[in-house]
DNA sequence: CAGACGCATAGACAGTTGTCAATGGATCTG
DNA sequence: CAGATCCATTGACAACTGTCTATGCGTCTG
């Protein structure tokens, strides 16, 4: 009988496939990926995704169980990708989503938060 | 002079902004993002989701420079994470993508690969 | 049955990550 | 100036991650 599937499969010969994107492509993506890919994070782009205004450090420390020394280190991650802009004011220091973000890392953030 | 951005800020008070999304609903989304945030785990992503046909662990190892149980471990983290469904024929373990997608993930997958 | 083949699991190990306490710099205000 | 406030950086530490080698299980075939 005859095997369902791929049947043209014979032993030791493998079909390996090619790899479908660019690796520069494939690691800006897991850049913005690794960037997102945590609890805190994944909040605070969605509470800057929200806001009209900017927020400043205090403010998610007030929002988060986590020691400011936590949240900047968190901030620092998403802005070493790229998904957030940051301007001083004084001596807070105010975060908003990226005004430039890739037409593509928009699109996932839309999917997401 | 008064000061162009948030003049209303005063010391030693913050405005902590409420949490956007349900835990829950972070957690899923954290499970997902940590499943695609590896190169090698994108690209065999992109390579599923291109394929008509599924695609055996012994595939994969063709395709990239890494070792057999090092590519398990990879689809078992997708698999857990149910990005992938697997059947197994024979001795070969067919993966594809999961035909259960949440419409969430899809679109997610739909932006990256 | 005995060997070959594909795959998953276990164990080990270096590198990365998330968290905190401590510290220092910058800015405002009395 | 002196103190207070906000923030970033540093150092430390446990937990997690990606990789390999070694091994075991299931399936096919001579």
């Amino acid at each position: 009988m005859v095997k369902a599937v791929n049947p043209e499969r014979v032993k030791g010969v493998c079909c390996p496939p090619a790899l479908p994107m660019a690796v520069a492509r494939v690691d800006q993506s897991v850049e913005v990926l690794k960037a997102l890919a945590d609890p805190t994070r994944l909040q605070m782009i969605g509470i800057l995704k929200r806001s009209a205004e900017p927020v400043c450090i205090c403010d998610f420390t007030a929002a988060f169980d986590l020691s400011q020394p936590t949240l900047s280190h968190h901030m620092a991650k998403l802005r070493d990708a790229g998904l957030v802009d940051v301007s001083k004011a004084g001596i807070w220091a105010y975060y908003r989503l990226a005004s430039r973000l890739e037409p593509k890392t928009r699109a996932l953030l839309d999917v997401l938060v």
